[in-house]
DNA sequence: GGAAGAACTGAACTGTGGTTCATTTCTTAC
DNA sequence: GTAAGAAATGAACCACAGTTCAGTTCTTCC
């Protein structure tokens, strides 16, 4: 045997690779899934074409990777911020605040995970990234619900329709695209809307309830 | 001249025409965009491929087409819904439920007019689609406004997040694949949900109003 | 230094589906 | 019936990515 990867090639290879995931997540932060081809990856990575092959399968095991980063941060986020010992509306109210300033911030990235459309190995990507989202907040509800802070009631239902209306309202297509309004309106009108839609413990109209 | 459409002929060629344009609806709301190829579509219709182009002039403003009358039918029946003498509240939820209802009978097509990625042409008339569904929840909240029955607020935000959990909870991909559960609890729980989330006319913690 | 073999290159390949267009069939009007 | 011209046909065409691979360059180790 006359060649075996030194640690030294071990490690430029890593660095290659994480190149070309970072160059793949900065042009879909900036021109979305669509400005993201595989030749231009390549370019920004300073690789060749081939060379992207070496290290992925193939474009869509390339993309799954860069959502399940990007999009792991984002949760972690928001976790983050609702984990703690306060009142569940305070911490409902920092979740959805958190969300919703890390979508503002990087608008076409949040478009780009949420909304855009990709390849259906991305898209599978993307399904438990939206789940991880509703699992958080669900938590949050559950949370509540023993702290006898919540009545039982549909969390996942709750927790989906949460997600789905701070999506809607800041990345999906009803969003102004210019934001004309201030982000602190916005995010005040969001949380307000979000601490609204939460069931008050008194609340019995409900009429059922379902176990976890 | 030796030619001139005649009234017969020029039926016959709406009625191909509208043969193709309903085929291609078909075609979406069984297998979604991906199995509506112009191909399938002719197939469908019993035309040849090049006919489809003697009728629009190409793909993209076929779709277009279809979503325009889809999305029309779905939203008239949401305005529908939401007209009338009641109060908000009454209004709302019947809004909600027809939605819904419609929503969970039609998946397929639910999710092809809310979600499926499609081509940009076809996007610009789901926006259309998306807006309309928004203005009609907005309609409604700001004639809750001026009968005194909801304080002033951000209506477009509180519409349009209310759209986004709609579609979140019933057709995107956070809805349950097989609804196992009853779909009236479903719709229950979602018209408590949104009920909710309306501001309450003594509700002075939003801290701040906009303008119409 | 040089042989063995891995990593890199990028032009060529390929598969998919929308679009075209020369040909055929059908309508109209005389 | 027949000439003029429209409508229909569907196989061929093309554009566009993603992918491949033979040739080149670079690493390793004796």
């Amino acid at each position: 045997m006359a060649y075996r990867r030194t640690e030294r090639t071990e490690a430029r290879l890593a660095q290659t690779r994480e190149r070309v995931l970072r160059s793949a997540h900065e042009l879909i932060a900036t021109g979305g899934y669509r400005a993201a081809g595989v030749a231009a990856v390549a370019a920004r990575a300073d690789v060749a074409t081939g060379t992207v092959y070496r290290h992925f399968p193939g474009k869509a095991e390339l993309f799954a990777e860069v959502f399940r980063r990007a999009s792991q941060r984002e949760v972690d986020a928001v976790t983050q911020a609702s984990t703690g010992e306060g009142p569940v509306q305070e911490r409902m109210a920092a979740a959805v605040e958190t969300f919703a300033r890390r979508a503002l911030r990087g608008r076409r990235l949040a478009w780009a995970l949420i909304a855009e459309p990709v390849d259906p190995l991305v898209e599978a990507e993307r399904l438990c990234f939206r789940r991880a989202y509703r699992d958080a907040f669900s938590t949050l509800l559950e949370d509540g619900v023993r702290r006898g802070e919540l009545p039982a009631h549909h969390l996942e239902l709750t927790a989906a329709a949460i997600v789905g209306a701070l999506a809607e309202a800041l990345v999906g297509p009803l969003a102004p695209a210019a934001p004309d309004a201030d982000p602190d309106v916005l995010i005040a009108d969001l949380v307000a809307f979000c601490l609204r839609a939460l069931p008050a413990r008194k609340d019995l109209s409900d009429g059922h309830q379902l176990p976890a």
